[in-house]
DNA sequence: TCGATATACGAACAATCACTCACGTTGTGA
DNA sequence: TCACAACGTGAGTGATTGTTCGTATATCGA
């Protein structure tokens, strides 16, 4: 039943979008009354949070699985193409309820479980360590931090259309070069330390 | 007075966020009655878009001067040191204004202005062309985008506080490196034409 | 001073929507 | 068959809010 509900909670959200989705739609969606809705979930926040969960949990088991088949073997550039392919991948189970739902959303209201953030991060941090003596940024944190907000950043305009003027598969190739070009750039004195 | 609604409007959402925000409480905190603002605006929509339209340029003009002093003489780290360090002035404008407009309105329905979106790209596909020569990307445009995303996404992290476990301090100094390396970064086949 | 036009006012309206609750319906065990 | 509990129902409610419009005030030329 509760399945149930979230389907029909991500079914009005695609259709309509945030702002046009209310609880007495998504009963009728589902099938049921109001009424039966909040027996299951307190409030319309609930639902929300309930259905991102669900939905961010579903695209860390596919991004996990892929990572847990990176072995000791392969180069940087092969494992990141790997990273990518599953991230990407874990992008399009559901895009427009994912851009729904991390863009449309006023988010800070509720945050995602930790647990699912450190998932990805743990996941990304991993490869890191690995080819630790072929990569030039100091700290695997903020190198992970930083990989993973390139990789969402442009993942996201292959995986939505509209998103600026270029194609997706053009910025697709250019992912890889991103990621490895940062983690093997060259640090002169030059390039470091000149903050704001 | 347009500006002064505007002001008003921009006061009340960094105060209470984009859902807690409505017209009577904007004409309130701007001294004026609800049917005055209503002379100056068709409706929320319009005052949202004019807000934006106002941050939008003054971000823009901040940064088309920092441009403006880029010469021919400069290096490639230090030409976009140069870039880096006016975006992230132009997010210091306003940083919680600016994440409410991008992050908490939803923003499709009002597309952002063709010409302000130009204006940035424009200012670093020009840098980008400067430095033809020493860049490996094969297509300008897509390097381009490539590079804004990758400044914008990171900028956030730097400027609003809380948008990771790391320190802003420390992702700051990674913002160039990453820029440079992905535009110098070797373009083996290996590393090429592995779409999904 | 006077009239007219533009501007400002803010109480009221109508629509939306999250949520409730008094009432059915169904299933179950004896 | 009956009593009872668990589940389901959906019209209704109260609160919020974008927008209007009849009235009041200010501005200004003659």
């Amino acid at each position: 039943m509760v399945d149930t509900i979230l389907d029909a909670m991500s079914r009005v959200l695609v259709e309509r979008g945030y702002a046009k989705t209310n609880t007495n739609l998504v009963a009728e969606s589902a099938g049921i009354s109001v009424g039966s809705l909040y027996q299951y979930f307190p409030n319309k926040d609930a639902l929300i949070f309930a259905l991102r969960e669900r939905h961010s949990t579903r695209m860390l088991t596919l991004f996990e699985d892929v990572v847990a088949h990176i072995d000791a073997s392969g180069t940087l550039a092969g494992d990141f193409e790997k990273l990518i392919n599953a991230l990407v991948a874990a992008h399009l189970l559901e895009p427009e309820l994912n851009r729904i739902l991390e863009e449309e959303f006023p988010a800070y209201n509720l945050p995602i479980s930790q647990e699912i953030r450190q998932g990805f991060f743990d996941s990304i941090r991993r490869v890191l360590e690995k080819h630790r003596a072929s990569i030039t940024p100091p700290d695997l944190d903020v190198a992970t931090f930083v990989v993973q907000r390139m990789m969402k950043a442009l993942i996201k305009a292959v995986v939505l259309t509209g998103y600026g003027g270029v194609s997706p598969a053009s910025v697709r190739t250019e992912i890889l070069p991103a990621v490895v070009g940062y983690l093997t750039a060259e640090r002169g004195k030059e390039e470091q330390a000149r903050p704001v």
